[in-house]
DNA sequence: CGACACCTTGAAGAGGTTCAAGAAATGTGG
DNA sequence: CCACATTTCTTGAACCTCTTCAAGGTGTCG
């Protein structure tokens, strides 16, 4: 069933380094050209294609740091002053926003590849919070010089407006979710869409780790933690997945989108 | 500016010009070097300040054209081509996407200043809606351009960044009022929003005239217009605002701003 | 092993939706 | 300018989905 050793089943960090490293914060430079963005593996997700090798060369500059977070640790919070964005290199994180009664709500779950810190550009201080929910390492980009090399290299500047345009297309299809879906319509959608990302990182089509608890899944998708709980249920009952505490297999993909492209009968 | 003799109960597009002007497409040429960006009056809120002459004179290379937008006409839709960005002159916007079974959520509402077809950067194309809630004037601003000129003009860069960071900030607020909040809440934030926003361009703190139904409000807030019609109605019945259709004033934001704040009990 | 966080499930309750009807405003065409 | 159709808004009543409250179960970590 579940096979924790095959990359099938895998989660984008589950093959993360331990490493006994005791500082998490690790400077970047010539001796390790190794784990330059040059070479990451993730290039293709955080930086652009079709550079030459001067900028290439260029595009190592940017990023000077790395850091590694541990799990249930906060990368940065709501007024931290802003001077980078983050990459994550391996990890996962949940970004979301507290209002002023405590209350907290998820706005995004973040994968390797994917960019974190861009609700900080606004004004200059970070306005959410983001949490490693695994331990987790990411790649500073100090902004300034990503505006500096935007200057430089039109396909960057081009690469950070469509990071920053994608996420808010990625919002208004949250706010048509949170505005309009059912309960398990919601939970189907959350579903493929963290697939289809695991997917697109060389992970299972049909197979993937929460790396979240069933709370936070109701805060992204506007849910008390019982409704994901029965929706999840409810979606075993009708041999639309399998779920094992937080393993879940996706059995019927087809019926999962089904739900969330109709709407109900109509 | 607006004419501040009807400042108190007027709406950003109240005095919008009703020209018998057949084209709505006006290119900007020498001859009316008047309604360049370093004359416009809204130019604080679309570009970046501190610009020296020669600057300025690069600003108003950007806006090579106006359009002219019909009460209920599309500026743009889902699935066409992005090539500019469109800065909102006169009149009032709603944005909205809509689902494959044709349920449209409303995304949000612009007024003049503020800046609409972010959402196309990120795939070359436009994945949701705009269209005129009341007769309105739009300068385009092709993204080429902008781009170009963010280039050469740092604190443009700046700007661009900080207007998309904006919208990216502004749209977790919207998650969590629609994954926390009650009806009511709801709606007292839309007000405060809208009412805030349009005293920064100079209008009523207190008064305010709707340019949107019942039905387009709920969709933005994730309620059906019946729910936001007897918030309305309760609203009024508490004394926290005085309702006349389209017609909104607010007698005790204090109020309305303590139902956000601290929801329900506590 | 015990404390704690997390998850599941049931039952009662509340908030919002749906359905329905009527009133008021808006727009259209003669 | 009026008559008529259409859109928009309000309000009531029944219903339904999700929440709330509660209890028990499971897994994890010191």
């Amino acid at each position: 069933m579940f096979d924790p050793a095959q990359k099938s089943f895998a989660n984008p960090a589950s093959n993360a380094p331990s490493t006994s490293h005791s500082a998490n914060v690790i400077p970047i430079n010539s001796h390790n050209i190794k784990i330059a963005c040059s070479n990451c593996n993730l290039r293709e997700l955080c930086m652009p294609l079709g550079l030459n090798r001067e900028e290439l060369d260029q595009i190592d500059t940017v990023v000077n740091m790395r850091r590694k977070v541990k799990k249930g640790s906060l990368l940065f919070h709501n007024g931290d002053k802003f001077t980078s964005l983050y990459a994550i290199r391996i990890g996962f994180f949940k970004s979301f926003v507290a209002s002023e009664d405590g209350h907290e709500q998820v706005t995004g779950f973040q994968m390797a590849g994917e960019v974190l810190g861009l609700d900080g550009i606004a004004s200059d201080s970070h306005t959410c919070n983001a949490i490693a929910l695994e331990d987790s390492e990411v790649c500073l980009m100090p902004f300034d010089r990503i505006e500096e090399l935007s200057r430089d290299i039109p396909s960057m500047q081009r690469h950070v407006h469509k990071i920053m345009s994608r996420e808010i297309v990625r919002e208004n299809g949250i706010m048509l979710l949170l505005g309009s879906m059912r309960a398990e319509e919601r939970l189907a959608a959350f579903l493929l869409n963290l697939v289809d990302r695991l997917h697109a990182r060389g992970f299972s089509q049909s197979e993937l780790v929460l790396r979240m608890t069933r709370e936070e899944i109701g805060s992204y998708l506007g849910l008390k933690l019982e409704t994901v709980s029965r929706a999840f249920s409810k979606f075993a009952e009708d041999g639309l997945v399998e779920v094992d505490k937080r393993n879940i297999r996706i059995l019927r993909s087809d019926l999962l989108r089904e739900m969330i492209s109709r709407p109900e009968c109509d």
